[in-house]
DNA sequence: GACCAGGCACATC
DNA sequence: GATGTGCATGGT
């Protein structure tokens, strides 16, 4: 693939996607610490299930860094139950908690304030946080100008060519950022674009026939 | 019953 | 550095 070629062609597809099913209001959450605890829990995960955990955890007032700091692990496990994978996210919600707490005072406006490029390395560092939940972090709950690659976004581009097989999330993500304008809400819809797309046409067993970029990119 | 879902850390080679 | 494995529920 040309380098030339490539800002086009990522431009043409966000075109396409966004003809073809219009903004998708992401991410589902009310605040921005809601966003930061549904995209640990969302890891390989349905949102679906996701959104119980949510509810149950809003139900009982419990969806504030200060509540869930107080609630025991088991009693966290517990309530993210549907989520999957229970006793490991409610000890990497308890990581992010800790770091919250003692960087930002449990202030996700606090958390704001910084820098991406301080608070992308200080993020990867929570154990149970790597570069997806990082990412969607610091775009959708803090608004800062990253790019968040995938499955689906791997999928989608390496079975219409653009990318090898291999390629790394960093090359990825740094693909997006160089040749799109930066602009927040653009990163924001794409990405979501892309998880639409994803879980209607590009599954892990391939039925790409009549999918919105049929076509794309044109040769 | 198999497959899939908006990953990540860790062990092993 | 690449590859394999454990973690686990709920929908299709």
């Amino acid at each position: 693939m040309a380098a030339g070629r490539v800002g086009p062609l990522l431009q043409e597809l966000y075109q396409r996607l966004w003809e073809a099913y219009g903004p998708q209001g992401w991410w589902p959450g009310e605040t921005p610490f809601e966003v930061a605890v549904g995209a640990i829990l969302t890891q390989n995960t349905n949102w679906g299930n996701v959104a119980r955990a949510i509810t149950a955890l809003k139900d009982q007032d419990l969806l504030t860094p200060q509540a869930l700091q107080a609630l025991p692990e088991t009693e966290l496990a517990r309530l993210i139950r549907p989520t999957g994978y229970y006793n490991l996210k409610a000890r990497r919600l308890k990581n992010f908690l800790d770091f919250l707490a003692n960087h930002f005072e449990n202030s996700m406006a606090r958390m704001s304030a910084a820098d991406l490029a301080s608070l992308r390395p200080a993020l990867l560092s929570i154990k149970g946080v790597g570069p997806e939940t990082a990412d969607s972090i610091l775009l959708y709950a803090l608004a800062k100008p990253t790019f968040v690659v995938d499955a689906y976004t791997f999928r989608i581009l390496s079975r219409h060519g653009l990318i090898a097989e291999g390629c790394a999330y960093e090359e990825l993500r740094h693909m997006f950022l160089a040749h799109l304008p930066v602009q927040v809400p653009l990163y924001q819809e794409y990405h979501a674009l892309l998880v639409r797309l994803g879980k209607e046409w590009c599954r892990p067993q391939p039925r790409c026939a009549t999918c919105p970029v049929d076509g794309w990119p044109a040769e």
